[in-house]
DNA sequence: GGAATATAATTTAGATCCATACTATATGGT
DNA sequence: ACCATATAGTATGGATCTAAATTATATTCC
């Protein structure tokens, strides 16, 4: 009845069985891509719990630090949506809410009345100089449990992989 | 005018400055976290892409992949939720788009009327096995970019910082 | 100068996910 | 048998994200 064999799917084993119906399925490659998954869902879900703390979900939190780093002369929505891969769109509603809180502020163009300057506000650069230093020493303390060379293959191994996404479905 | 140095945010000098004003940061640490995150996110999405075009998500797909492994026997929601990593209130909405196409179908349990067996359909199953083959092909073409001891440092290292991640912020 | 086109931001509808609350059913202690 | 508690699944409300449509403003090309 205490059936507690249940575990986070696939296991080795799951991959083996499915690999006799699907012989497409390569184990090894399987394996890699399920365990990355995982550590970066892990990795993400202590990011929200740690910033949900403060009001903050991750895509916020990078919009705040990139105009936090250009202190000032603030950048439009589409800039912040290229610098961290999001649409518009979502750039908007994340303005939406950083405004409410009073973080940030837009700015009317001065020239080209479509655009928008969005600009930290001191509240936005307060919060950030509070979030950040705990969640930078976080991260140290997580990659320092692997060695050097471990953490200089992961960034090689990483950068390849990163650059033959694009190709995978080719 | 054409200030087209934009990028994915942030890059090495920008972790660089930043480091000036917060000490905390640790660049080597931060950029790997970043690549991380980075590499996982143009993953998804390269699946996220794959399988649209089939009306799956990922979490669908994941579904459908634990019931057609133990084909017949059927699950619970609440032991899709625990394999999936995701909660009941998911599984309710996932199996709920997926029944609605008549991918799987959900049969009450003959001893305890609280539970709900879900079960994939010949349709379901016949779509599994029309989606996975490519997309195994293209996992293992993507891996294949690495070598086998990087393949093997990869998973080790991945094992170890998914097993130091719930320590992190304690 | 005026029409077609391009661009910036936003709005809308929809999907995925969570936390929380709710309903129905089962179980255990007395 | 009864009542408190636990459990299974679902509903609700909210956040994040996307793709596509919309609005307003600039630019370009005759």
């Amino acid at each position: 009845m205490d059936n507690q064999q249940l575990h986070t799917f696939p296991n080795h084993q799951d991959l083996v069985d499915l690999q006799k119906r699907i012989p497409q399925l390569d184990v090894p490659s399987m394996e890699i891509i399920f365990i990355l998954l995982k550590t970066v869902g892990e990795l993400s879900n202590a990011f929200h719990t740690y910033l949900s703390d403060y009001g903050l979900s991750q895509g916020k939190m990078k919009i705040l630090l990139q105009l936090y780093k250009d202190s000032g002369k603030g950048l439009l929505p589409s800039e912040l949506a290229i610098c961290s891969g999001v649409t518009r769109g979502t750039i908007t509603g994340l303005i939406d809410g950083l405004e409410k809180d009073g973080y940030v502020e837009r700015i009317h163009h001065k020239n080209d009345r479509r655009m928008v300057m969005v600009k930290i506000t001191s509240l936005g650069a307060e919060l950030t100089e509070k979030v950040l230093p705990k969640h930078f020493l976080d991260v140290k303390k997580l990659i320092d449990h692997i060695s050097v060379p471990e953490q200089e293959s992961l960034m090689n191994i990483l950068r390849k992989l990163l650059a033959e996404i694009p190709t995978m479905h080719s």
